[in-house]
DNA sequence: CCAACCTTGACACGATCGTGGTAAGGTTGC
DNA sequence: GCAACCTTACCACGATCGTGTCAAGGTTGG
């Protein structure tokens, strides 16, 4: 058999099962199931809850964090709005009538995403 | 005067001024400060926290995501480890003697940094 | 067919997050 | 010089996170 159950890649993986539904249910890591639903964990997948403690360890991560980097890499929007906020840091418009910027509403907004586009810091 | 005080700051733009030290203590919005110590908030930091503040809403975020959103954009080592988890799950390598995957150990890791590079989606 | 395993769902509980308050002391500006 | 404001540093407290355990029921495979 090519593909372990649960309990099984849990003890090759050093997760506990019950992390592995959770990374599941965080859409890191999602098993094939089994005609009757059991999860099927493949070389790729074990390899893949190994590489994740590891990265998870190395650089002080939680399961939140790569979760919400999920949602970046996923959500084409979300990315882009969260660029776009903070390359404002860097491209700040000074072209704003001195006292007018408190009535300034973020309609800003539209041109912050037509200022698209990184410099290599 | 150009610059409000943490309390004027807070009514102007909505957030506590509680808020907006521990905004500031994420590092996403730091204030200079006076020659005593008090923080200032500029136009463009006022600006910041409107839109952050909206950011936030629409795409229901909290601070710590934002702040970890932060981390991934200035430490290159992280961002570059996460994607390469990402990529991962595209690039699976095959090339591994079946059987033999059981003891292929993270030095994969390696390859996966030599394997750097994303396809257009 | 039945023991051993899996499923989802619920309750639990310490740790951290988001937010507020308060205290002790320094800064500002009229 | 002094009232009003700011600073940092704590204690607090509900909400969520990370993780475990248990219960009721379905699946697998010899």
């Amino acid at each position: 058999m090519d593909a372990l159950t649960i309990n099984e890649a849990a003890e090759t993986t050093g997760w506990s099962p019950r992390m592995l539904r959770y990374v599941e249910r965080l859409g890191l890591i999602e098993p094939e199931r089994s005609s009757g639903g059991y999860r099927l964990y493949g070389p790729a997948e074990l390899q893949r809850l190994r590489t994740l403690r590891e990265l998870l360890d190395t650089h002080d991560l939680g399961l939140g964090e790569m979760g919400f980097a999920l949602r970046l890499r996923r959500d084409r929007d979300l990315r882009r709005a969260v660029e776009a906020w903070f390359e404002a840091k860097v491209a700040r418009p000074v072209d704003v009538p001195a006292g007018d910027w408190l009535s300034w509403e973020q309609d800003k907004h539209s041109r912050l995403l037509a200022a698209a586009g990184a410099p290599p810091s």
